[in-house]
RNA sequence: GCGGGGGUUGCCGAGCCUGGUCAAAGGCGGUGGACUCAAGAUCCACUCCCGCAGGGGUUCGAGGGUUCAAAUCCCUCCCCCCGCACCA
């Protein structure tokens, strides 16, 4: 068995002493930047990690060997809440969360206790991590690592002078915005704080003010989610039973008098509204009076009904019984119902009388979607809330994408489009506000409460809203390249309808906002340029470890010179006068900087594409020139372990460490690479990586054995010739794959199809064991090594030195194909004898022919391979019928000729290569005879069984007895 | 709801952009065989249906359409996954 162990350490040793992975500029070469989206160290990687940042160490090996200066750094992001949030939770011994970092982390216990300190989370994990990446063999330059935050001041102040540079620029502002929060403890919600509810979406209501003319001016706020209808209002709704108060509501300098139910008066006091209680009463009271419609004036009366629920919006509901399903069975029923109507005092007459207001015409309805879909459905009364929600459901959808509406002075517009425009008109008006609401009402924080939306002032944001920057971001992306292709018009979705997002909050680790050091950026935002950073991070590192470097020195003004500027070394001088650092320390970050950007490729998972990928790119149009602007980006998909999801609450992880402890880092690295390409999600089983150990150690055991060998120039045999054909194909395939990121596919070329192809050639080579058979296995590891380098590198080392190569493998040339390798008709009779022995299998099987003691062998006559070709290159039964006829010959056999030309049209074999079938076969024989067990008689002339004439080109005729 | 991506032969998953050479790569699983005392590993063959001569038939979410020809192009419908932000 193979020590994989013992080989990976030896030359992860050798790689680091020798700094193979520590590229100096180098003018000579091309560069070839890569970065990946470094981890958010909360605990361990787990095998899903291993493929985001495997993809970019094998891109930037195949690089490397390709020739280019490759620049491959690695961070640590430790910015934000979580870290912190666990060592909380750890403190008070979450048993949830004592679970997590014992059993599935493994985090000893003395260790453990210490996390109460987040400090100490990120020492431990970072440090893990950093050997994760080192035992799964990256290549990474370890001399520009760093962690993000204030933990790590240098960065800090690049951070900071990203922020004063957006801010500068009008990209940070302050602003209101709306969160879900906890209204006991006091606290904006994120995903990670709610138990329940997590993706309840928030709505918008429109609120339309109805007047209640009470003597003074009372407003009943409707509220809806199709402010459009406030055109066919016919009467509103209250429920009797609820409790509504009549509040004095302050906003801004606006004092107003609402009724509203009392839950949408507490929700409301949340939404930059002061609340004033004056009264609380049933909704009872108000049924039978009458209210003004703001908009067209109309007096509609407030009837009851029982589905409004005064705990969602504000409990006042306006009827559109034309559109609104419940509002027409509402209706309907109380109708039926005298003893209500006598009840309020209602006169029935005022429902008889009632008429419907038609608003929207929608293809396929009449007048009253509403009506038609109730009865449709045979919605029987407002009890029948299923039946009622799905009506509603339809005819909301139906008319938002198809309704025409009907009224001035919006009349001809799309619904989709009137919506938001009577709701701005109104709002303009001030006959209508707006309110926050959870879809649905469960929504609880992990602290046991239930949140309400709130808005929230003086946030700050970074606003990709505006739109000469998305005009950036846009052209920005029109010149990367995105792999896979496919992804693209995601990122110009979400480059459009990006908007403003909040950069900073009260807690977590992170840079303090510089103007506002109550704030902390937040993870997304300090996580956006930071690949500018690692070109100046290894100098930053040395003068902090000769204790150089004073952070505080590291000003706005220096960055501006190094990001942003010529090279001038007037500003240079005066630079290091201002910050102590020596105007050649300086000069050298600036080098580095201009050496290495813009970034070739940024890689990451796909979750990344709608904000941090999205961020990236709009950070660096915002900052940089545009010569400096990203030039690619690949995603890559997630993994599942055995079918599962990965959970770490569920101890469902496989951690990279483990993995690769288990397999070593090759088998872990070329299992990952092969079993998913670009976006889709791969699918760890245990058994398939056994599998592939065994094979690595074939494909180990197979080149040490040809690494004895010697590569003697000697005339091939054909079948060598076709196995050097073959790896030329290999060769060139593996290496376009990677090209594009295709690890799959890259990985079956370079892995998997060349020990298909040796198995065929060491099976049509038993026996034999000259010296072309020697030079040709020799040949063949030597490329074959180099193929699988990026993937398998410390067994390529490993081989590599056996085969007495120069050097690292990882520093060695890529293959190329090698011109005089190509031999194509070789393939084809390769391929011509491949298919000829299934043939005769298939006629032995089918013909149940067990006795079978010879096969007679019959090629294709000379004027069969003139008439095939001469088709294919007419590809059309008249005109080449037309030419062959020319020939005396060929007319004496008319009809076999016409028969022969009419087949090879109808099989469109047009793209014949001639080759020597009787050589080949020749050649061939004794393969052949062993491979089906029958002696091979080629083209007797006996015409055996009358099968000759069936001969076609590259299709032999076969006669069996 | 909005936005993005998908539905392929037992399963996973290529191919579809650039229609034909696609019954459709590869892997897994299954069956049979070689090897072995045996197991494992390895190797070989088969794995939609029919077929006593290398052939034929029916397939690529459903239904239409374009075409001499469609898994591949167009339309309609159904279903699945992901994102919708202050959170890494």
């Amino acid at each position: 068995m193979v020590d994989f162990k013992t080989i990976e350490e030896k030359w992860q040793t050798r790689w680091s002493q020798e700094k193979v992975f520590e590229p100096q500029i180098d003018k000579s070469k091309p560069k070839f930047y890569i970065t990946v989206a470094f981890p958010y160290l909360s605990g361990h990687l787990h095998v899903g990690h291993a493929r985001t940042y495997t993809i970019p160490d094998v891109i930037a090996r195949f690089k490397r060997m390709q020739g280019y200066n490759v620049l491959f750094p690695m961070a640590w992001h430790i910015t934000g809440a979580p870290i912190v949030g666990i060592a909380e939770r750890i403190k008070h011994r979450d048993p949830q969360t004592i679970y997590v970092y014992k059993e599935v982390y493994k985090v000893p216990e003395d260790i453990l206790w210490s996390f109460e300190d987040p400090k100490n989370i990120v020492k431990y994990f970072m440090k893990a991590a950093k050997e994760t990446f080192i035992k799964a063999g990256f290549g990474v330059d370890w001399s520009r690592e760093f962690h993000t935050t204030s933990l790590f001041p240098p960065f800090s102040k690049f951070i900071e002078w990203q922020f004063l540079t957006l801010k500068e620029k009008g990209l940070v502002v302050k602003g209101a915005h709306r969160v879900r929060w906890d209204p006991i403890v006091g606290t904006a919600l994120g995903d990670h704080d709610i138990m329940e509810g997590e993706d309840v979406p928030i709505l918008e209501y429109v609120l339309i003010k109805f007047v209640l003319k009470d003597g003074e001016r009372i407003y009943l706020p409707a509220a809806t989610l199709r402010a459009e209808t406030v055109y066919g209002v016919t009467n509103m709704w209250l429920n009797p039973e609820a409790t509504y108060v009549k509040a004095k509501i302050k906003s801004g300098d606006k004092e107003e008098i609402w009724v509203i139910s009392k839950e949408a008066a507490y929700k409301l006091s949340f939404q930059d509204k002061e609340i004033e209680i004056i009264e609380e009463f049933k909704g009872e009271k108000l049924i039978g009076r009458w209210v003004e419609n703001p908009v067209t004036g109309d007096e509609i009366i407030i009837l009851p009904a029982e589905f409004v629920d005064p705990d969602n919006a504000t409990g006042v509901v306006m009827s559109v019984p034309a559109h609104a399903p419940f509002d027409h069975v509402a209706i309907e029923d109380l109708k039926k119902n005298t003893e209500i109507l006598m009840k309020y005092d209602i006169d029935p007459r005022i429902l008889e009388e009632m008429s419907y207001i038609s608003l929207i015409s929608l293809e396929g309805y009449g007048e009253f979607p509403a009506v038609e879909e109730v009865e449709k459905l045979g919605v029987k009364d407002q009890k029948d809330i299923e039946k009622l929600e799905q009506a509603t459901k339809t005819i909301y959808k139906e008319e938002f994408h198809k309704g025409v509406f009907k009224i001035e002075p919006y009349k001809g517009m799309k619904v989709s489009e009137v919506k938001e425009r009577i709701a701005k008109d109104m709002k303009e008006k001030g006959t209508a506000d707006m309110m926050y609401e959870f879809a649905d009402k469960k929504v609880i924080s992990r602290f046991g409460n239930r949140a309400v939306v709130k808005i929230l002032h003086d946030q700050w944001f970074i606003d990709y809203g505006n739109p000469e920057w998305k005009e950036k971001a846009r052209e920005a992306l029109e010149d990367m390249k995105i792999f896979p292709e496919s992804r693209r018009n995601q990122f110009k979705a979400v480059i459009e309808w990006l908007d403003k997002k909040a950069c900073a909050r009260k807690i977590g680790l992170g840079t303090p906002l510089p103007w506002d050091k109550e704030w902390v950026i937040e993870s997304l935002s300090d996580s956006t340029i930071y690949m500018a950073y690692y070109t100046i991070s290894r100098t930053i590192n040395r003068l902090r470890e000769e204790n150089l470097l004073n952070p505080e020195k590291l000003t706005p003004e220096l960055f501006d010179y190094i990001f942003l500027m010529k090279f001038d070394e007037e500003k240079e001088r005066e630079l290091s006068e201002k910050t102590g650092i020596s105007r050649e320390v300086i000069r050298e970050m600036k080098e580095e900087f201009e050496y290495w950007y813009p970034l070739d490729w940024r890689c990451s998972a796909k979750d990344l594409i709608p904000n941090h990928l999205t961020f990236f790119i709009f950070n660096h149009v915002a900052i940089f020139r545009k010569e400096h602007w990203p030039k690619g980006i690949a995603v890559n998909g997630f993994g599942t372990l055995e079918g599962q999801k990965m959970s770490k609450s569920k101890g469902n992880v496989l951690n990279f460490l483990d993995a690769i402890e288990e397999n070593g880092a090759d088998v872990v690295r070329l299992y990952i690479m092969g079993l998913a390409e670009h976006d889709s999600d791969f699918d760890w089983r245990r058994k398939e990586v056994g599998k592939l150990r065994k094979q690595i150690e074939r494909f180990y055991d197979l080149i040490s054995e040809f690494s004895s060998y010697e590569n003697k120039e000697i005339e091939p045999m054909d079948i060598d010739k076709w196995m050097l054909h073959r790896l030329n194909v290999a060769i060139k395939e593996a290496t376009a794959a990677l090209e594009e990121f295709r690890t799959r596919t890259a990985v079956q070329w370079a892995f998997y199809n060349i020990l298909n192809d040796l198995r065929w050639y060491l099976r049509r080579t038993e026996g034999r064991d000259d010296e072309a058979k020697r030079a040709t296995l020799r040949k063949l590891a030597e490329v074959w090594v180099r193929l699988m380098a990026p993937f398998t590198p410390h067994i390529a080392e490993e081989l590599w030195e056996k085969l007495g190569g120069e050097g690292f493998v990882s520093l060695t040339k890529w293959p190329e194909p090698v011109p005089e390798w190509w031999n194509e008709t070789i393939e084809l009779e390769e391929s011509y004898i491949k298919g000829l022995i299934d043939d005769i299998k298939e006629i032995i099987s089918v013909a149940r022919l067990e006795n079978a003691r010879r096969a007679y062998i019959y090629t294709a006559e000379e004027w069969k391979w003139r008439v095939a070709e001469l088709v294919a290159e007419k590809r059309d039964f008249k005109a080449s019928m037309g030419e062959v006829m020319k020939d005396p010959e060929m007319r004496k056999r008319g009809k076999e000729v016409s028969k022969l030309i009419q087949k090879l049209i109808k099989d469109r074999a047009f793209d014949f290569k001639r080759i020597d079938e009787e050589k080949a076969l020749k050649q061939a024989k004794d393969f052949i005879e062993s491979e089906i067990g029958l002696e091979i008689i080629i083209n007797p002339d006996e015409d055996k069984g009358g099968k000759k004439r069936q001969a076609m080109p590259m299709k032999p005729a076969v006669f069996i007895e």
